[in-house]
Formats: structure tokens, sequence, C-alpha cells
RNA sequence: GCUCGAAUGGUGGAAUGGUAGACACGAGGGACUUAAAAUCCCUUGGCCAUUGCGGCUGUGCGGGUUCGAGUCCCGCUUCGAGCACCA
């Protein structure tokens, strides 16, 4: 019996899925382990080859955690919301659930095929309304909700309500937009329509007129993540600043605890430190600078307040609102063209364009600390969105100040002693304080560090200015004006927004007739008829963003079809939170900020009972494609192979992957590839034409996208898997190049070997040899570690060593195999599972146990030990493996060899590591 | 510019401070076969010697610590990732 890949793996996923092998429940008398994957996107094209690595590499770790007698949870599901469907319905009409279905049954059996063990029967759909209720719930729970700063948590709106009512806005310790000041009286004035308006300035979630990312190719407002370099991430479309009405919901309220918990989750440095980095808290100070003849005064937000004695000039950012109240007349005509040139300008432009630029506003500030006039500028260097839109240049020391400085003729203080700035900006934070005195309180003399802390004190007591910290994270845009999402559950009311009530859930998205705006402007939800309550009040028309579907999808595997609540408390408080979660790092700033956002304040509601949704992150590396090319003399259907192609005037052609072989490309194939190729002539090295490669990413413009179907087809699920994992490290990226999968297609035939030759089964029950104990012992170690590690590269490579180790000593002992078998159930299960019943065993190798390994077969009663004379190897020892130091030094010195390597010189010391080497010192 | 990570044969990659290159691919040679496929055996970092079975050299570059460094420290170079007029 020959080993059939097709056979096997078809017989035991049949056989899966008939037991329920891999359906989990709640079991209190084991340990969970919870094991998820990043939930994919369903798109047209299907899984290419560099999709499942993570998969394959969790599903080890679940299997794995199975055998060690955990309670494995490990779900999928699908983000099924997403701009493709979308786009392919405005183009067609059809209707992107159909879309959605579709690519979800072509994943689902590419995922099948692959034997991987999900617990099926927890799928969940971000589009499925038993979902989305719970995506909704969660929304109008942040509506309800405020941040409180003193007790660092979200609490109920009702609460702050009833503050006002007694107190006003004294007193009130909450993340807001704006400090907002009134009394108790003002409030009980105000109109519903105001109560509502200053209600938004706290609430978790909040319409907000704020700038937003439109991108107007996509039609629709992006989230600071889904933007770089000033074009949408998706597309590649330019994306402009615009003031518009928004959902939004209050990430920056949660930004310490973001920052702080990040010390308390097993992520990868580099992950954390992407999301500081977005976090960027920045420790420094608020300072006010009165307007000269004016009431106004400016607040300014700076991390040097060491640098105040040299302050010059003042910069507001165009969009500040500072701008027009202190434009004196002379100056306002300048100011307003100045900022009608920034306005027409695109956020792109304006990041490319580093020319300086800027007007005087015409106005004087006062530096509080020498009472000095200076002048307020306005620039768009200065940014309206971070700390207050408004800065104290120190031209001094920051070379932006500085280079505005240059350009205007602005004065120039340095405040560093021995700092050199008649060429540029002295920007680091060391030195000694020089220029830094006022008639009561000095700098001079000072390390900068010292100096930043006592100015930070004496404006606290001075009253012109605070300690304050600032982040760059800003609040999540919730809004976008698209179709296909999850809709609000908001109507209006006389123009207030109100929440449906909670036995309204969920709101169904609607049907439209087209899938694009309407003629008017309005989303595509305008479109739809009767979009309104029951009582005939407005529905909201923008739906939500790709994030919010998967910021709580994890807790809903838990109990996916609890009806009553988005994850039931027993549930909950089984499987906590996820153990190991495993995907890409491009969800560093997105996903991975919003969902412990979502989490931390689920968490605050008392809802959850983990402050984090993710213990453990492994963030898989991207697998590139590795393309081929041909290469064409210019003007000529003549292609000259690779070795040649410097001898001509040659253009690269990318030939698609999949009629080439280990580089060789398959003449007919590829005539046969194109019909401008069919009378291709070709100037061949050896008889072969070689082709070039590169790594580039894989995709079908390449010719360099592999299928795992294709893999399966002609491998197997097995081979694939354990390929996908002998690539390398998991973490690493790397190209995927099928042509080494041949090495682990024949171990899987050599460990068939191990149980077959040809018909005849040759397991017996005889005592296995304590050299085959050893080998498999060795092994059992190694692996368990490694997959503790995630090292799953090199457990392959044990295996390939340990069964050749096997096929030499004839072993076909039943013990050992099953031992073997045991261990390679998590990297290849199909085969596992066949042989695991071969063996005579019942049940599912899954529920096996994994083995523990036996140090006494791993010891040897002699070791060989090099003899290094002054580090370099010479000869080797063979010793007892228990020899003491003492007795190895004179087994080393006593060997023929010695005098040689000695020569005539002095021993002057020898150093014996036990078991390793000896290493003798001579000269 | 700041922060983080990486650099090892023709290729993917192994090496708790202890004989660098495990394992695999590819390549070369051989066996079996009418032939091919499949399978098996040998060689495979470089240089020199190969009827002296061995020598030298070698982990991006330059230093250092150590009996001993791919590994630790200092200073560079290159590549990758993140942040970026963030005050």
């Amino acid at each position: 019996m020959d080993y059939n890949h097709r056979s096997i793996e078809a017989k035991w996923q049949q056989y899966w899925k008939d037991n329920d092998i891999y359906k989990t429940s709640v079991d209190t008398s084991r340990p969970k382990y919870y094991v998820l994957d990043m939930f994919p996107y369903p798109s047209g094209a299907g899984l290419h080859v560099g999709h499942p690595l993570g998969y394959i590499a969790s599903d080890i770790y679940a299997r794995y955690k199975r055998l060690k007698g955990f309670n494995v949870l490990h779900p999928m599901g699908y983000d099924a919301y997403g701009l493709p469907a979308e786009q392919y319905a405005i183009q067609t009409g059809q209707h992107p659930e159909i879309t959605t279905d579709t690519n979800i049954a072509r994943y689902r059996d590419q995922l099948e095929k692959i034997g991987f063990c999900f617990d099926w029967s927890r799928e969940i759909r971000t589009c499925d309304p038993e979902y989305y209720k719970w995506t909704q719930w969660a929304f109008i729970r942040m509506f309800e909700s405020y941040y409180d700063t003193e007790k660092g948590k979200a609490m109920p709106v009702a609460d702050l309500v009833s503050h006002f009512e007694k107190h006003g806005s004294e007193g009130v310790k909450a993340a807001c937009t704006r400090q907002l000041d009134f009394t108790a009286d003002e409030w009980k004035a105000m109109t519903p329509k105001e109560k509502s308006d200053t209600l938004m300035n706290y609430r978790l979630a909040y319409l907000g007129n704020t700038m937003v990312n439109w991108c107007p190719k996509l039609g629709t407002v992006l989230a600071n993540d889904e933007v770089s370099e000033g074009v949408s991430l998706r597309g590649g479309y330019p994306v402009e600043q615009k003031l518009m009405y928004q959902w939004c919901l209050r990430v920056s309220a949660y930004a310490q605890r973001l920052l702080d918990d990040l010390e308390t989750v097993d992520w990868s440095d580099s992950i954390k430190e992407t999301q500081r980095n977005w976090i960027g808290r920045s420790e420094g100070a608020e300072m006010k600078f009165r307007i000269k003849d004016s009431d106004v005064v400016l607040d300014i937000f700076t991390t040097r307040a060491d640098t105040i004695f040299g302050v010059t000039f003042m910069v507001l950012a165009p969009e500040s609102k500072y701008v027009d109240m202190i434009v004196t007349d002379d100056q306002r005509q300048a100011v307003d063209e100045y900022i009608a040139s920034i306005k027409h300008k695109t956020e792109r432009e304006r990041m490319i364009d580093k020319k300086v630029s800027g007007v005087w506003t015409g106005a004087y500030a006062i530096n509080p600390l020498t009472g000095k006039e200076i002048p307020v500028w306005v620039s768009d260097y200065v940014l309206a969105g971070y700390g207050t839109g408004a800065i104290m240049a120190v031209p001094a020391h920051d070379s932006r100040d500085y280079a505005f400085a240059r350009h205007f003729s602005l004065p120039v203080i340095p405040l560093i002693e021995g700092a050199d700035v008649s060429e540029e900006s002295f920007d680091a934070k060391e030195g000694k304080m020089i220029n830094s005195s006022s008639d009561d309180f000095s700098l001079n003399g000072m390390e900068v560090k010292d100096a930043i802390a006592a100015t930070k004190k004496y404006i606290e007591e001075k009253g012109i200015g605070k300690v304050k910290v600032n982040y760059r994270l800003r609040d999540a845009i919730f809004s976008r004006q698209r179709y296909w999402g999850e809709p609000f559950p908001v109507y209006y009311k006389d123009g207030i927004p109100q929440m449906l009530p909670l036995d309204k859930l969920p709101l169904l998205l609607p049907e439209v007739d087209k899938y694009l705006p309407t003629e008017s402007g309005e989303p595509p939800l305008g479109r739809a008829q009767n979009w309104k309550t029951d009582e005939g009040y407005p529905l909201e028309l923008n739906t939500m963003p790709g994030f919010a579907g998967s910021s709580a999808y994890y807790l809903r595997y838990m109990d996916p079809r609890n009806s009553e609540a988005l994850v039931g408390r027993e549930a909950n408080e089984y499987w906590r939170n996820v153990d190991l979660y495993v995907g890409g790092t491009e969800h560093a700033t997105g996903h991975l900020i919003y969902s412990r956002f979502w989490n931390k304040f689920l968490y605050d509601l008392g809802e959850i009972c983990s402050p984090e949704p993710f213990k453990k992150l492994i963030n898989q590396g991207m697998i590139q494609g590795r393309s081929n090319f041909v290469y064409r003399i210019k003007d000529t259907n003549t292609f000259v192979s690779h070795g040649l192609k410097d001898q001509y005037d040659v253009t690269p052609i990318h030939v698609d992957v999949n009629i080439v072989s280990n580089d060789q490309l398959d003449l007919e194939k590829f005539k046969a590839w194109r019909p401008e190729f069919a009378t291709a002539e070709f100037i061949l090295e050896d008889g072969r034409y070689i082709c070039g490669w590169a790594v580039e990413k894989m995709s079908k413009s390449m010719f360099n996208v592999v299928n795992p179907d294709d893999i399966v087809e002609r491998y197997g699920a097995d081979t694939l898997r354990l390929y996908e994992m002998f690539l390398g490290p998991v973490e690493q990226s790397k190209p995927w190049d099928t042509n080494g999968i041949d090495g682990v297609s024949r171990f899987l035939k050599k460990l068939w070997g191990l149980f077959y030759k040809g018909d005849t089964f040759l397991v017996n029950d005889d005592a296995p040899s304590a050299e085959s104990l050893k080998t498999i012992h060795k092994l059992i170690k190694k692996v368990s570690a490694d997959i503790e590690s995630f090292s799953y590269n090199t457990s392959i490579s044990a295996f390939m060593v340990c069964v050749n180790e096997l096929t030499a000593q004839k072993c076909h002992s039943r013990s050992v195999l099953e031992l073997l078998v045991i261990t390679i159930a998590p990297f290849a299960p199909h085969i596992a599972e066949e042989l695991w019943h071969q063996l005579g065993n019942a049940g599912s190798v899954c529920d096996a146990v994994w083995p523990a390994w036996n140090e006494e077969y791993l010891k040897e009663s002699t070791v060989t030990m090099a003899v290094s004379f002054n580090g370099k190897p010479r000869y080797n020892i063979e010793v007892p493996a228990d020899m003491a130091p003492a007795d190895i030094e004179k087994v080393a010195l006593g060997h023929e060899n010695a005098a040689k390597w000695i020569d005539g010189k002095t021993v002057r010391k020898v150093i014996v590591v036990p078991r390793k080497i000896v290493n003798v010192v001579v000269g």
C-alpha cells in the first residue's frame, strides 16, 4: 500500500466532520486555551498560498495544546463587510451579500481542504444580523457612556446629566472634545438640542464636527490608519481634509490605558513599539501667552519648557480659531490670502511642499517670563490637530523654527552653552543652560533635564501654565458613506440623534436599488424605501466602518449563538481572552488598537472579565511571490536564457511560474501560454532555458500566484502544511518557492515507509532498541520545545532526521512508531490519523496524549569532546559522559596528538567545559 | 530625522558564548532501467593539497571583551519595518 494523500485526506476530513471531532464546549474540568486567527475578508480571488501560513501555525499550536490536555477553542469566521464586494455591486448591480456568500463558500472549501481543526459550529460573519446586532448594541452603550478621568473608566452619561443638574460643568472630570463652562442653571435653561450638543462633547460615541480624511474617489471618509502619506491605503486615491459632521469614537480617552497595558501583554517589541508610536504620548507643559492690547490668551503646548527664554516669535496653525481673533487690520488681507492659498492645497501637496511659508498677523504676544513682546505668525508648519494648534518658537533649539526664523530674518537666541546655531539649530536635549534668567527665575547653569522640571514647577506656581500630557492618538471616525456595512441604530427626532431601544436590534440593512450615493449626495442608504422608525423618524444614513465588526468578534466566538448577550457570563468567565492570536502586522495601528479599546470599554461596563483581548500575539510574515522572467531580445521574438542574457539587449518579461520548474522553462507550455509566443525562438544554455527570478508581491500581474488547491491536489494537505512551516520562521517574511516542496513530500513517503513496504505491514511488537528509544525521545524533546517557541521549521528538520534514523535502525516497533505518530499529528494531521488507526487505535489521534520524553533514554555513556589549542579545535576525545573535568583534562593532554599541538610551548591554562570542549592555552 | 529589527553557501535556512553551514532544495557524479519517471548511494562555503587520508580561510565592515564570538560590547555600512513639519 503506497502513501496516497488524496484518499487519506478525504477520508479523515470526512471522519472529523461526521464525528464532530473539533467541536468545543465549556468544560470546567479542563484548563482552557483559546487560539485565534485574524479572520479573513473573503475576497473574490480566493486564498493564495501565503494566506494559510498563519492558520497552519496556529492550527499546529491548537492541536498541540489539545494533546497536552487543554480544552482548546479554535474558531474561524469572516470579516464580511468590505469595499470590494460593494464596488463589484456598483459595477454589476449584484447584491454584495451574494458576492460575499459565494466568496465565503470558496474560502470554506479551501480551508477545509487544508485540514484545520476549526470548530465550524462557531463560525461567525460580521454581516450576519445576529452578529451585527451586538456591534450596534456596543455602539449604543458607547453613546450612553462618558470617560471619567478621575475613576479612569467609562461611566453612564446619566450620571453626568445629574451632575450637570446639580453643579453645572464645575468639578466634571471627563474626557471631552473641548473644555466647557456652564452652571447648573445654564444647563437647565438649555434647549433639548443644546443639551444634546453639550453631551456630544463627552459621549464615547459622539457626533462631532471634525476634520476628516475625505476620499472623493471612494466617496467616503477614512480613519487615520486607513490613510498613509496623503493617499488611501485601499486604492491609493488622494485624500483631503474636510470638516464634516460625523460619528466618532472617543478612543483618545483610553490613550493612557492603551499605552500602560501594553506592558501586560506578550507581544513582539516591534508591534508594541508601533502602538506606542501611534499613541504618541508626549509629556510637556501648556503655557499661556497673553496678546498685547487684547484679552486673548494663546495656549501653547511644548515639551521644551526650558527654552522659554529663547522664544523669539509664535506661530499659529492656519486653521486656528485664534488667527481671526488677533489679526490686525493692516495684516488682515495678507493673512486671509495666505490661509486661502493653504486651503486649496490637498493634504498630500502640503506634505510634499517643504517650502517655508507664513505671514505675520500684526499682533504681539507677551512672554510670560520675560515680559518681552514677540510677533505672532501664521504658518502651515504648525498643525491644527496636535496640541493646541499654536506654538512658541525657539529657533535656536528646534529645526523647524530655525528654518522659519532664517527665512523671515527673525532673531535666534542660543540657550545652551557651546551650541553653535550659526548654521543649524541645536535640537538635542543636553547641555548647560545660558541666557535664561528673569528677575526672579533663572535656569542658567542647569542641565536641560533639570531645567525642564524647574520651569514646569515655576509656571504651575505662577499660574502661567500647567504640566500636560499630549497624545497623538486621535478619536476614530466611525461613519462611512457606504452601503455594505452595519447600519447605525440611530434615528433623528427634531434633528436630535436618538438611539433605538435595544429590543429593536438588530436594525437590518435595507435593500436599495443602486449602491451609489443619491443624486443629492446622500449616502446609499438614502435610496432605501421606508428608512425610518415605526414612528416615522428618519434613520441614520451612514454605515459603520470595517473595524466595527472586527473589534469584538473574538468575544462572540466564546458564545456565538447567544441571543441575550454578546457573550454570556459563564462562557466569558471560562474562555476569558485569547491566549494566542496569530495575524499580520498590518493591523498594528488599526484593528489591534480598536479591539483593545472596544474590549476595555466592555470591561469597564462589567460585560467581560479581561482588560486585554489578546494575551500573546504572533505576527506571521508575509509570503511573497517568486516571479520568473524570460528575456526577449529587443524587437525580436527570440528569448535568451538567463546565463547568456548579458550578451544581448534584452527586455525581461514576467512568465507564469506554473510553467517553470526549478527555474527551467517548459518551452512547449510557454509557446502555448500566449498567442504571441507561439512562434518564439530560444537561445539555450546546456540545452535548457533558464529563467531569471525575483522576489515580489504575490499578484496576478506578476504571474507568480500559487494556489493552495493545486498544491493540495498534487502533493496533499499534509505536505503543504509541512512545507509552509519548513520554509522558515513563522514570523519572517519569505518568498514562496514551490521548488523545495519535493523534500517534504519525500519525507512523508519515508514516514509511510516505516509502516509499509509495498503491501506488507511492517509494524511489530518487538521491544524497541535503546538506539530507537533515544531517537524518538530526542525528537519528542526537540519538538515540544520548538512548538512552545513557534520554531516549527526546525521541528520539521527534526522529524526528517528522526525518520531517517529509524529507517536506518530498521525500527518498526509499535511503541516507538506510536509516539512518532502522536508527535507529528499537529503538523500532518491526516497521515497521522491514518497511521494511528493502522496501529490499531480507536478514536481520533487528536485525543491522544502528548508524550513526555524520558531523559534516561537520552543519556549517553560516552561523549565526544573537541580539544582546542588556543581556540582552534584540533582533535576529538571520547570520554565517559560523567567524567570529572580534571580527568577530562588528563585524557585530553594524554592523547597521542597533544604533543604535536603543544609543539614545545608551555601549557598555560586548560579550560574544560564538560560534555562540550577542552581548550588548551599554550604559548 | 527618530524608534525598532535584520545581514550566515548557488537558494530557503540551522547553530543555550563551545568543532559554523543542521535540515531541505538546487547542482555534479554514480547505481538500477530499453528509456523516462521514481528510488538509492557519493560529493557539494572558498582556496590549496588530493597515491600524504590534511592545511589555510570563512557568518556585511572596523575595533573590543573572552581560553574561545555568527552569538556579548563599542563604532560604521546596507537593507527592511514603524512614526514623522507631533512643537
